[in-house]
DNA sequence: CTTAATGCAAAACCTTTGCATTGGC
DNA sequence: GCCAATGCAAAGGTTTTGCATTAAG
């Protein structure tokens, strides 16, 4: 996934720096769980302390900008939350207590919900489900 | 609607001031689309406009603490959304490019859902599905 | 009269942007 | 050496907070 990201930046003409390297390694590191810029940030300030949060905006951007993440929203007021693409279609489980997320890897979405929205006049681009409760170890 | 709020903060001991009671009444007019704080000022701003964003901020948190009110995110980089509570269960269609909210009464939650969530051994509190598209004005 | 609510201003967040500097290529 | 990317600082937008003042009860 890495060399593939790198490759697909270097076709593009963008240069790999060290700071965009420990970045995307970062973001791969935290994949599976929907992750903030500034969750991204703190992995990456132990190894370069001298990288800003500008900079992980930037290539986020640039990485959604590829088709390599996805913005997800965010829950309340925390920021928004990305997600590495390219998984097969999915929802997710949120403990609301702890914030964990899971991937379900199944999709309720059927025809009378598709009816529904070409009747209403819309192209239907995406949809996302969001299922939160409370995991097991915070219910203990 | 107004009068049950209305009687349910004084039996809190809260006051009713002009300004909460015109800034209520902005919100039950806007309900039945998902509302940001600043739509909400901008309706009540007509009627008085000393009033600020701050008191709309907190009267919001007020109507949510009593479940008048229930946050429901917002997409992209725009604020929080707020919605009218105690409507019956429903998700939401939003147009990616205006903004546009509309209600769809229809819940596609199954058993599959169910058993899933419970096997990974979650209690599952509540769900949104969010269904995003352009609508038929914004696709012109 | 008491004290909750407001208005104002300032701060706290998250995110973006401008610009000089650095460093891939 | 060229120009993309970074670092820094500052600005934008949303939301929160402190504090003096106003007004509901």
């Amino acid at each position: 996934m890495l060399q593939e990201i790198l490759g697909e930046l270097k076709r593009r003409g963008c240069r790999i720096t060290e700071q965009r390297q420990t970045i995307i390694e970062a973001v791969l590191a935290v994949a599976g769980s929907r992750f903030t810029a500034y969750d991204v940030w703190e992995r990456v300030k132990a190894i370069q302390p001298e990288l800003g949060l500008d900079t992980i905006y930037r290539n986020i951007k640039l990485l959604e900008e590829l088709g390599f993440l996805a913005s997800i929203g965010g829950v309340g007021k925390e920021g928004n939350r990305y997600e590495v693409a390219g998984r097969d279609h999915h929802h997710h489980l949120v403990c609301l207590r702890c914030g964990k997320t899971e991937c379900i890897d199944y999709c309720p979405i059927d025809d009378v919900l598709v009816n529904l929205v070409q009747e209403r006049g819309y192209d239907l681009v995406r949809h996302q489900l969001e299922l939160m409760g409370i995991c097991r170890t915070c219910r203990q």
